[in-house]
DNA sequence: TTCTAAAATAAACGATCATTCATTTAATGT
DNA sequence: ACATTAAATGAATGATCGTTTATTTTAGAA
């Protein structure tokens, strides 16, 4: 909670997310190896010493835009989302929503998978990150009940419903595919068929 | 090729294997950002100086550990290869032998995922890499003309594959699941039923 | 054994790193 | 208009970075 004390000069949020932008460009152009402070800092037009207004230290900033990044993906996944749908169509819709927010944003994503991949990983509490997504667990849980879907761990639902689909629209990994229609249709109905009964 | 010229040294290949694991080690413990040239050299017990005998610079020394990896993967995926057993049996053959290197050697997979999702990547020719893995691409064609797999795209296919495992067996992203026989079982037959018609 | 040339190294290079400090700027309540 | 307080900053901190240099070590040919 932020006490306002008497008088107090107020953080600028362009300058916030000014930040947030040029961590994400820098560390998807140059790496985390190559991304200094000082260089976030001039790419987003502010003094080093502003972002230790805004951040604990070097290793909060990556830690909070990777959350940051995690939060806006979980609620572009679950946008439009109709718990009185048919399960498949529900999770179509995830999956498009998943494929269309990765294609938009790809340095976003992109640094997402750089973060999850590197022992920076280990400072974030992935099971809150998780509970984001609850949504698309309980779709698949009431698939499973209905015989619907295979009744495998979620970790193997999961693993075959969104990360081939991570994978074809990270452009890092995936240089030859485009994201057609023609491509999506494809890719859910085997994402479709390695889940169904 | 390399010339003797009268009399010459030679490099101790237990150094350059010592390196080699060393970068591995580190950059999985602390990453790529904090892996520098004297600690690896440390932990390798050589001077940093050593070093840049073996490798033109720090950049060469990653990229030929990732392809070093790589290979060593590709071998251990298309061991007891048969080309004539049945497509199901050769991708299975596949699926296991990827999964159980990746379970064992998960430091040295680690490495490559890593390195992957940095623009580190950029720096290798992808297409030489994906050369070690022709037999795989040439299963998969035989199943799409005998019209037992989807007619896909490969890179559709693959990632539905081997994405997947890749991700269930390793160690950082995947917290949750062990290595068991029920767990390969179920696995495969999600990918299986994903790209076959 | 002696000589040779590359392997191997310790020490040093300037550059850049994350972070802090001393100071200035600019909102806000009175 | 003024006082207050945090935002914002430029400059400096010591530490560490990747790489090079000058020197020593060592395996093998003569």
């Amino acid at each position: 909670m932020i006490v306002y004390f008497r008088s107090m000069r107020i953080k600028d949020e362009a300058k916030q997310s000014a930040i947030i932008d040029a961590t994400v460009k820098l560390v998807n152009e140059i790496g985390f190896v190559s991304s200094s402070v000082s260089k976030i800092a001039k790419e987003a037009n502010v003094s080093p010493a502003t972002l230790y207004i805004y951040y604990k230290n070097k290793e909060d900033l990556l830690v909070s835009t990777y959350l940051e990044i995690k939060q806006r993906l979980s609620e572009e996944i679950l946008s439009e989302f109709n718990q009185n749908a048919p399960i498949r169509d529900s999770l179509y819709k995830f999956w498009t929503n998943a494929f269309h927010f990765i294609s938009q944003n790809n340095s976003y994503f992109q640094y997402t998978e750089q973060f999850a991949n590197s022992p920076y990983s280990e400072k974030v509490n992935h099971e809150d990150v998780e509970k984001s997504f609850t949504p698309i667990y309980e779709v698949l849980q009431k698939g499973i009940e209905q015989k619907i879907i295979k009744n495998v761990s979620f970790e193997i639902l999961s693993v075959f419903m969104f990360y081939p689909i991570m994978n074809l629209s990270n452009a890092r990994l995936c240089k030859n595919i485009t994201a057609d229609s023609k491509t999506i249709e494809d890719a859910f109905q085997l994402a479709w068929d390695a889940i169904k009964l």
